[in-house]
RNA sequence: GGGUCAGUAGCUCAACUAGGUAGAGCGCCACUCUGAUAAGGUGGAGGCUUGCGGUUCAAAUCCGCACUGACCCA
């Protein structure tokens, strides 16, 4: 076993040895007979190298992964990854220096999805190894794909399924558009981004009376599809007479509360209050929109058009009169739909205008907007023109600017399905339970139809096919649910094995029946729809039947929250859809990887921490422990190096705990034990088979606490919990505590049982412990297992049972003993210290004056490891409510009691209370002193005041929990003969280091000491200093190693020689 | 603009769900120990608990309003 914990060197033999093991195929097939667990994979989508999110993400779902397994579940963890869409699109797109649509016709669709197919197949190969390099086990050589046929199959399956539950719709809708990437873009997809963009305000003349609405947009170009003005009918409005810069007058209608604001925008000057009106009296007038001459298209004669209607979503901002376009904004569509408008939209897919146009044919909006400000300040129409900073929707890919129009899109009417939805999400539970219930249900209620159309290339086809001469009915339409059946129904010959499904292989394929000939629906699925089938598509449901039936749905996904909108929602909106039924039922929900100061990442902005560098500095183990050491439930995680590095120096100490025993062990020839659990066949030397001390006994007790404590908290999805107590274990109990105490029992010559039992105690927490970490630490874990079990045992760890809590190894009272020793041990060490007393040096006496029964409990049961770990000759202790001679008092106050008995002098009464000192435990008399200080009349009772005894001359005293500890270091010639000795016993150790003996090899040692009466003092131990050091002789050495010291200002030179 | 979550020592976090003199680990400084030794021990410095109000005898904790950050929604 090497010196270092090398974490590289750690992993380079453990990846080598898993592949010659096959460790990951033999921990499979163990389980293969559990119970099954079934895990979906979310799938990352393939774009780049893996980031801090994956790094976290995998990490979370391999340590899950473990612990089902070594819980015995025969658990489903394939990967998956998401493969088409847009984003690789774009990237595609880019890299061919393509400008738009145009550009990939001329390419060719087919060339140009086999460069978004190789694009996304070398990101998934970089992906691969990525989380491979985290140490993540899965089925790394069958991930899903969402580009495979099968699992495409998978989406054309749910989406019929879909169809026939009359889900399916398609009419026209206002939808986010890209004009770049000329397709729809769902709601989710949005960006909004802060832009600065016109804010004008606009007068509609009215037809019948004097005067003008105002209206108020950011959107010029939405003016030459104006359709109606929306007030509240609720609201207030006035008449306002005003008077321009001009001295023209001029009337206006306005809401109440947005005169002053509207009229001093304007540059009005006086102006006078006509008339209040409310938003109803409004209703039903007629104006002329402003851009008639220039848009002769727009519906002027259309019923119903260019008047003034009620609209729910208007408020008294701006203008309280609402300029409404049925042809782009979705609140005007839906209105307009309701009061039986055209749809007037004069902008193409690209945001070009159409014909339709007018004027402004051949423009994009947003270049439009100049002109239409120009043509409203010409006709006299502009009231106001100003700039507003304001947040506006972009494209989430190439973050162009989006524009809302009408287009016939596919639908999943999922607002037909509401209360399912909800009924639902209360099929599956959530960790934290506060994202379900607060976050994840008000966006279900929210959500509208789900838009499953995308004019795109690089993505599943949708399975539509329409009748030639279609009348719009999707009760005509042919939709294909798989291979088979789309083998069977179109008129072409197709393989039904063989057949890619990707839009370049079905586009021409038609479909013949009763004499009508389909053809296909041009448009692919948005890209959620993919990864929405991931449960199905993990089992290649429904080409296969048997694990769908057996597992389905899932037993646990684990993401991100911003998987709320995304992966949560599609597949709980699809599963609905289809079945009926939530595809899943926990979900973990994590947060996302910050930088140290709370930035987020940006890998544009090249703000990022990448996982690599971390492992390559710290290792992959303590990557892992690290990102597994924060709350997987909601929060985010500030990503921390110091953090990594302090995980590295945490396994360091395990490392060192682990080499600590083996060389007396081995020197011994220990025959270990490796219980059945952990892979062996329970022979050699048990825990069962030695008599075990206390100390022994009480490292297994806190161990079995340990397990319970953990295994609870694995189970409450709070494995940072389970990881932090599993390190306090290693770091707290084994190394600082019971190694320390051990150390002279494992340095004992010869058959000891005492020594055996250390050992048994030593090899069952340690195998304990390894299991325990494993699934944090699969590398490292791997090689102390590999050491323990030798011959015997698994191949890897990773087959061990989850370590069971055996109940017969508890004992609550000796836990809290030992924690009463070491509290009082640790107080006794700073008394020590104050006294300027090293530990080598014995003292005649500790008193432990106890507070409560607990701390003379745990002395009466053990008061020798006290005496040991303090080295003292004798332990006193005085007893509660007895006090110790010799000690002056001071009192210290209890805030709960003088808070109610005091009110608002509490405080001051604490100050006076803390400051008095007494000579003894009497109440009246500091009751006396503190009302002397204050002046006031102070009674106190027992329970308000604590007394602390002050320490005397020679005497160090030191508090702990329960009590205070005094430590005696007068010296006398008992004392001082042994401190010296043991002086010279360090040093002998010391040259014994440095001569490089072997642990066991004899010596004969040669002490001569330059002081007459230490020398005496040494020679009284010369035992002690035999045995300590292993020196068969004593006495003058010829030519050994020799070194003079300084011991307590005495030279003494000692000289060695191996025997 | 609205919602959710978070804000405590240089860093990572407890204490918040029952209000009672704010704790731990790491890091830093000093001392110490030495057959686990790149470890271990003791002590120290380091906090107006993001800010401002309120409730209360008493607030990190309960309430309100800001501010900052993340995510979601518009």
């Amino acid at each position: 076993m090497p010196d270092q914990y090398d974490p590289e060197d750690v992993e380079d033999r453990v990846f080598s040895y898993w592949d010659d093991v096959d460790a990951y195929e033999q921990t499979v097939e163990h389980r293969a007979d559990g119970e099954p667990f079934f895990f979906v994979d979310g799938p990352p989508y393939t774009s780049g190298a893996a980031h801090m999110g994956h790094a976290w993400n995998k990490s979370l779902k391999d340590a899950y992964i473990r612990y089902q397994r070594m819980q015995g579940h025969h658990v489903t963890d394939r990967p998956g990854y998401d493969m088409h869409g847009l984003p690789i699109e774009t990237k595609v797109e880019e890299e061919m220096d393509f400008a738009n649509k145009k550009d990939i016709e001329e390419f060719g669709v087919q060339n140009f999805l086999d460069a978004c197919r190789e694009f996304a197949e070398d990101s998934l190969q970089q992906l691969q190894s990525d989380f491979q390099s985290f140490g993540a086990w899965m089925d790394w050589d069958d991930p899903y794909r969402t580009v495979s046929p099968e699992y495409m199959e998978s989406t054309w399956w749910a989406f019929s399924q879909v169809y026939d539950n009359d889900l399916v719709e398609r009419g026209k809708r206002s939808i986010s558009q890209c004009p770049r990437c000329e397709t729809a873009i769902a709601n989710n997809e949005v960006e909004y981004e802060d832009v600065s963009d016109p804010s004008i305000y606009v007068k509609f003349d009215l037809d019948d009376r004097e005067g003008s609405l105002v209206v108020w947009t950011t959107t010029p170009w939405t003016i030459p599809a104006n359709e109606f003005v929306a007030v509240d009918e609720d609201g207030d409005y006035q008449q306002v007479r005003a008077t321009t810069e001009d001295g023209d007058e001029e009337v206006l209608y306005v809401a109440t509360e947005c005169v002053e604001d509207v009229l001093s925008a304007g540059r009005y000057g006086d102006y006078e209050v006509e008339a209040d009106l409310t938003g109803s009296d409004l209703v039903g007038w007629s104006y002329t929109p402003p851009l008639t001459d220039e848009v002769p298209a727009n519906p002027t004669d259309a019923d119903g058009t260019h008047e003034v209607y009620h609209g729910d979503w208007v408020e008294a901002d701006r203008t309280g009169l609402v300029h409404s376009a049925p042809g782009h904004g979705e609140e005007d569509f839906d209105r307009g739909e309701e009061l039986g408008l055209p749809v007037f939209c004069p902008v193409g897919e690209d945001g070009v205008y159409t014909d339709e146009g007018g004027k402004y044919e051949g423009q994009f909006v947003r270049d439009a907007n100049d002109d239409i400000i120009a043509d409203l300040e010409e006709s006299g129409a502009m009231l106001a023109s100003q700039t507003v900073e304001h947040s506006y929707g972009h494209c989430w890919r190439c973050d162009t600017g989006i524009v809302q129009i009408v287009t016939d899109q596919w639908f999943i009417t999922v607002t037909d399905v509401k209360d399912e939805l909800l009924e639902n999400i209360e099929d599956a539970d959530w960790y934290p339970d506060w994202a379900r219930e607060n976050r994840f249900r008000d966006f279900v209620e929210d959500a509208p139809d789900w838009n499953v159309s995308r004019q795109r290339y690089w993505g599943i086809p949708l399975p539509i096919w329409t009748p030639e001469d279609w009348s719009g009915d999707v009760e005509d339409v042919v939709v294909v649910g798989d291979r088979e059946e789309l083998a069977e129904r179109v008129d072409q010959n197709v393989d039904p094995d063989e057949v890619d499904l990707h839009k370049d292989t079905v586009d021409d394929l038609t479909i013949t029946e009763n004499g009508t000939t389909y053809t296909r629906v041009p448009d692919v699925f948005d890209v959620w729809i993919d990864s929405s089938v991931a449960s199905w598509g993990t089992l290649n449901y429904p080409a296969e039947t048997e694990a769908h039936d057996e597992l389905w749905p899932a037993d646990l996904i684990i993401e991100a929250h911003d998987q709320t909108r995304g992966w949560f929602w599609s597949q709980l909106g699809m599963g609905t859809a289809a079945v009926g039924q939530s595809p899943y039922e926990n979900v973990l929900m994590h947060g996302h990887a910050l930088m140290p100061d709370g930035r987020a990442m940006s890998k544009s902005k090249d703000i990022r921490i990448d996982p690599h560098d971390l492992i390559e500095e710290f290792g992959a183990d303590p990557m892992r422990m690290f990102v597994l050491s924060v709350t997987p439930q909601g929060d985010d995680m500030r990503v921390s190096e110091d953090e990594v590095g302090n995980m590295q120096a945490d396994l360091n100490i395990l490392w060192n705990v682990f080499r600590f025993p083996r060389p007396y062990m081995a020197l011994d020839g220990f025959d270990a034990n490796v219980p059945e659990g952990f892979g062996g066949e329970n022979a050699g030397v048990g825990v069962d088979d030695v008599e075990l001390e206390a100390v022994d006994e009480w490292l297994l007790s806190t161990l079995q606490r340990v397990k319970a404590d953990a295994t609870e908290h694995w189970e409450a999805y709070e494995q940072h919990r389970a990881l932090e107590e599993v390190l306090e274990f290693v770091v707290e109990d084994l190394s600082r505590y019971y190694v320390q105490v051990v150390r002279e029992r494992m340095w004992e010559d010869g058959e000891s049982a005492s020594k055996t039992a250390a050992y048994a105690t030593m090899q069952r927490v340690l195998l304990e412990v390894t299991a325990l970490l494993a699934p944090f630490a699969p590398f490292v874990t791997e090689e102390l297992y590999g050491h323990l079990t030798g011959e015997t045992g698994y191949d890897t760890v990773h087959m061990c049972d989850w370590p069971a809590v055996d109940e017969s190894l508890r004992q609550p009272a000796l836990e809290e003993h030992i924690e009463v020793l070491r509290a009082a041990e640790e107080a006794g060490s700073h008394a020590r210290q104050q006294a300027g007393r090293k530990l080598r040096w014995p003292v005649t006496r500790i008193v432990v004056d106890a507070d409560d029964d607990r701390v003379v409990d745990a002395l009466d049961a053990h008061g020798d490891l006290l005496a040991d770990r303090l080295n003292t000759r004798t332990v006193e202790v005085v007893e509660p409510g007895e006090s110790w001679g010799e000690l002056a008092y001071s009192a210290r106050a209890d805030m709960s009691e003088l808070g109610p008995a005091f009110g608002d002098d509490a405080g001051r009464v604490m100050n006076a209370l803390n400051d008095a000192h007494v000579t003894d435990t009497d109440l009246d008399a500091l009751a006396e002193q503190v009302a002397d200080d204050l002046g006031m009349d102070v009674e106190l009772t027992d329970e308000m005041v604590e007394f602390v005894e002050e320490t005397a001359e020679h005497v160090a005293g030191a508090d702990f929990e329960s009590g205070t500890v005094y430590v005696d270091v007068e010296l006398n010639e008992d004392v001082e003969s042994e401190g010296y000795a043991r002086e010279v016993v360090r040093r002998v150790q010391e040259m014994r280091k440095d001569m490089d003996l072997e642990m066991d090899a004899e010596i004969r040692l040669d002490v001569l000491v330059f002081d007459e009466e230490v020398a005496e003092l040494v020679a009284r131990h010369e035992d002690l200093i035999r045995e300590e050091t292993r020196a068969r002789e004593l006495g003058e050495v010829d030519d050994g190693h020799r070194e003079e010291w300084d011991v307590e200002g005495t030279t003494v030179a000692l000289e060695i020689e191996e025997l």
